[in-house]
DNA sequence: TTCGTCGTTACATCTATACATAAGAGTTTT
DNA sequence: AAAACTCTTATGTATAGATGTAACGACGAA
């Protein structure tokens, strides 16, 4: 008979929703809930918490919990692995090696990544196929300073995206999209024309406070990147 | 002494990102980490709860929790109010009314917000200047059957997207991303060469089960969206 | 062998209580 | 009046204890 935290959450949901609780209203207090709707407060707690999780509401200790005035609305997109993303709409995947260098880090990319002059990084660039049409043109840069054993590896096979997530697991990052003009050499890859608009989304990573990765991802003609909220 | 939710939090996502458990492998059981912490169950938990929203592990009763084998990697974008996203960076924001026509929904719009046939809609354009520079042109699509009252609002002064936070509080929405080569208007209208690539999102949101809007916001040459994860 | 039952386990959630912390409001001091 | 202080309140977090629920795995029946 109680109310479950969910119930709480909906209900307060619906109110905000319906209007009974106006945009910059203040909301009743966690024991005055907690009593109407017959549950302890941890309960209520719990529920206010996911909504200002869901940007919702604004809590303040001492001034209380009252409805955003402009919802901050925010998308989630996942961020798969290209071999995911094509596998998941029923299609083949192939991916191609294109080309492979160690050099040292051009201006650009060293302020980017924060790197220490004459660092060393491996430039790879790759393509990935879904039934045999160009997907996305990959356009990476490892530093080697952090990751010494890249230069190692073997991404004739797999491509650096696979080898990256085995070799660390985890790391912070910072993700752009934006949109290009197909140059040359885009345009040959992706298989479009030179001019044409590409969506585009640039990532660093870092681990353990150090950049370890920068990469470009152009994706074919007419790719969109979609999220519900 | 006794370790906070956060403690732990930080201590198994650590145990993570170094390796000491590695992805696939199981975790402790809530009970064991309560016991090695220090601390109740309710905090291991909590921990853990936010460790599965951040995607670094995955929980199922009695199987137990595991380090996830493929970080899902999520990355949050904020949407903004143009008006704030132009004021956050510090520039002045400027509105103007392009256009305003009340139309029966085209086809292709019909498709999109699944409306009835004959439905009326009213269509509106728009630019918004940051500083006097043209920063975003937007072609928006609402809904007259479900927003009657938007046929007497006036979007002259204030843009459609100010005046429907107001009007309905909240509401779900599918958002994409995607690039677009710019046609002529679109070019005058922002100020750069037809043919420029544009980054550009549409969106449309439902209120309570019926589509009310369809918006179409194409940004300035070079805009780019970012978020660190 | 295959299928269903059932116990055990591990997570999911709720309760009642306690103390911590931030901050608004009022009060005293300088 | 400005600054420093205290009081009070609402949220933030932790705890022990209990019940609910999904699912693995074993055991037994068909």
């Amino acid at each position: 008979m109680s109310a479950t935290y969910r119930d709480v959450k909906a209900d307060i949901l619906d109110k905000i929703t319906r209007g009974t609780w106006a945009p910059g209203s203040l909301v009743p207090s966690e024991v005055d809930l907690a009593e109407t709707y017959g549950c302890a407060r941890a309960t209520v707690n719990r529920a206010m918490r996911e909504l200002v999780e869901d940007g919702i509401i604004e809590r303040r200790r001492k001034a209380g919990t009252r409805v955003r005035m402009a919802p901050v609305r925010q998308a989630r997109f996942a961020i798969p692995i290209v071999r995911k993303e094509i596998e998941d709409q029923g299609a083949a995947y192939r991916y191609a090696l294109v080309s492979r260098a160690v050099a040292t880090a051009p201006d650009w990319l060293r302020a980017r990544l924060n790197l220490a002059g004459g660092g060393q990084v491996l430039h790879l660039t790759c393509m990935h196929y879904a039934d045999g049409i160009p997907y996305q043109f990959e356009d990476r840069w490892i530093n080697l300073a952090v990751l010494p054993q890249a230069r190692e590896a073997d991404f004739a096979q797999t491509g650096p995206n696979e080898w990256l997530v085995a070799e660390i697991p985890f790391s912070d990052a910072e993700i752009s999209f934006l949109a290009v003009s197909a140059d040359a050499g885009l345009a040959a890859h992706l298989g479009c024309a030179p001019g044409d608009a590409l969506f585009q989304t640039e990532r660093i990573t870092w681990w353990q406070g150090a950049a370890n990765t920068f990469v470009r991802l152009t994706y074919r003609r007419g790719h969109r990147m979609t999220a519900r909220y």
